[in-house]
DNA sequence: CTGAAAGCGCTTACAG
DNA sequence: CTGAAAGCGCTTACAG
């Protein structure tokens, strides 16, 4: 049995009786080697489990199927599953995922920055981070990116170049309120996001656009952290305050608007039949609560992500033409928004 | 300004009119450098950013900070926790994540053949993996490894000799039990998890060994899935040909404690009027639905592998006496569990 | 405390 | 189609 370290391409080489050069060349399906010998050393690479050292190929300029993931550890469950989601295309071309978790947008920058290098993996897919990146750092173009979650419009340091995955905020802003004003709310309060977050910004001004087409609701519009007990503290202050409660609301995330459903039972609201409730991302308890929801492609987002990348990898020609998938949010209907009578007392 | 890659040791080296080996000697922080060399070099270093290619580092045998986390997707929320949990001491000692999603056993197998070799990565944590590895494949101790939420008891193929974090799953067991006695349940139901699962094991070990302790309760068990369409499946089975329902069942997680929850009501059973429901992880949804159940440290499953896997990275000796952390379940008592009588009629 | 040299295991022009 | 050689950027004995 070989000992320690597994076999090197240079054993394989000596035990088919062929040079290195070529047992590289069909290690990396070079097309120029006869069909005699690949067959040979691809039995012989089999037969003893030969894995190529990732450093080693790395280090003399090979792919290594490594792609760096960089994210913030805001929204566990949106982590997971666009993680999964890569992942299920990635393993498909023996790749592996490289996770960064930043705990801030500093340290957030700072990953990309040292990812951002050749020499490092292959490509990197920065998962919804923060708009500042967009202003302090450049889009290198060394290696293949793709935003996911984030996009920059304007043509500045270069991320106006890059693929991105986003999802169409502007049209879930409009349903989600079409759907309130059907079911009545003539007050709606939109419980947005941090400022630094991309689908947050898209949304407020979504938010702020329907408003002005709509004189006829009133709209208001306040901030929020991500988690619910930010949101809970938020909305309970804003109740303290507030002068006529609205009789819809829009939260940011389905975590909020769990925060904001515990705001309204303290403060003797009920929902439906009070206040109509939405969030957004359909987590899996969603469901079983039955809040009124969008469904967020996560996994989907996590796809797509790593289906740019790879294409970016595969295109031998360099001549990189950004991409822009956008991804549609689907409106989950449940009973936190619909007023219909109840069946029974429950 | 550098062009691409960044610049390299050599570069460094002469910037700093010192030779490569001194300023690799800085790098690794190698005691035997004069302060004053140390200092300027370091200052360089600084200056340019310099960040070592980890390809070369972890070819020439040097330390690359890359951890494998091989894991299967099964349950997002307790993947992603203990990603978290993993990251957080991983980053603090620069080293970064390499994750690894299984599709199945057989995948999951040759994830860890692949990462047990040296040249790889630095260590591997081996998350929940399924029971079979304890058969199918050896602990090459190559590399450091730990396993978290699994153990192998006796010494097969080495793995009594790895390090392990678990959960206390026979005080868990023992605690859920008791509750449920002292509320009154006198037919218990026990949907356990797979038997490839560590955690599913033990516990229903657990409760078989509780169960003779309690000739007078009337304790059953099936199996189920780890989802909550599973366990909504497996128990409308038992209900549907059950003479007498259970008055408290126990789920293996809280995933299947929501399909269990959904089938109950389906059956017209309440809960906890009728019937006491435990789950074990305390998912965020939990908490919200009155669920009571085990409080699974995820977090901290992570955090302790990532320890013990860094002082095994540490320990210069190479004598490595096995550890063995058993962190705690706790029970989280909720409204699914209490028979008091509600205060209103909500 | 410091430097010159060998080597880690691959890939990739360059010749044949 | 195949091979000999150089080189990727580090680390680590081995000398001084």
């Amino acid at each position: 049995m070989t000992k320690g370290q597994g076999l090197t391409l240079r054993q394989i080489a000596e035990l088919s009786g062929i040079s290195k050069s070529t047992v590289s060349r069909v290690l990396t399906k070079h097309p120029g080697v006869s069909e005699r010998t690949r067959d040979r050393v691809e039995q012989v690479m089999r037969e003893h489990g030969f894995q190529p050292n990732l450093f080693a190929r790395g280090l003399a300029g090979g792919p290594t199927g490594l792609v760096a993931v960089i994210a913030t550890e805001i929204t566990s469950g949106f982590f997971a599953e666009v993680m999964n989601g890569i992942n299920e295309v990635a393993s498909g071309q023996e790749g592996h995922l490289l996770s960064c978790i930043a705990h801030n947008t500093g340290d957030y920058i700072n990953l990309w920055r040292t990812f951002a290098r050749k020499g490092r993996v292959d490509g990197v897919v920065l998962l919804a981070p923060p708009l500042q990146i967009l202003e302090q750092s450049h889009a290198e173009n060394e290696i293949p990116v793709v935003l996911c979650a984030c996009r920059g419009e304007r043509n500045r340091k270069g991320w106006s170049h890059v693929d991105t995955v986003t999802v169409n905020n502007e049209k879930a802003m409009t349903d989600v309120l079409e759907h309130l004003r059907v079911n009545g709310a003539r007050h709606i309060l939109y419980v947005g996001g941090p400022r630094d977050v991309y689908d947050a910004r898209e949304r407020r001004t979504s938010f702020l656009r329907v408003a002005r087409e709509h004189p006829e609701i009133k709209m208001e519009m306040i901030e929020s952290g991500l988690t619910r007990d930010q949101s809970f503290e938020v909305l309970n202050n804003y109740l303290r305050k507030a002068e006529r409660c609205p009789d819809g609301v829009i939260a940011f995330n389905d975590s909020t608007a769990y925060g904001i459903m515990e705001s309204l039972k303290l403060h003797h609201l009920r929902v439906p039949e009070d206040v109509l409730v939405v969030g957004c991302d359909d987590e899996p308890a969603s469901a079983i609560l039955g809040l009124t929801t969008l469904h967020m492609p996560m996994r989907e987002l996590g796809r797509e992500s790593a289906r740019l990348l790879f294409a970016q990898l595969a295109d031998e020609t360099g001549s990189h033409k950004p991409q822009h998938s956008l991804l549609e949010l689907t409106l989950e209907i449940r009973s936190s928004s619909s007023r219909q009578p109840r069946t029974q007392a429950q």
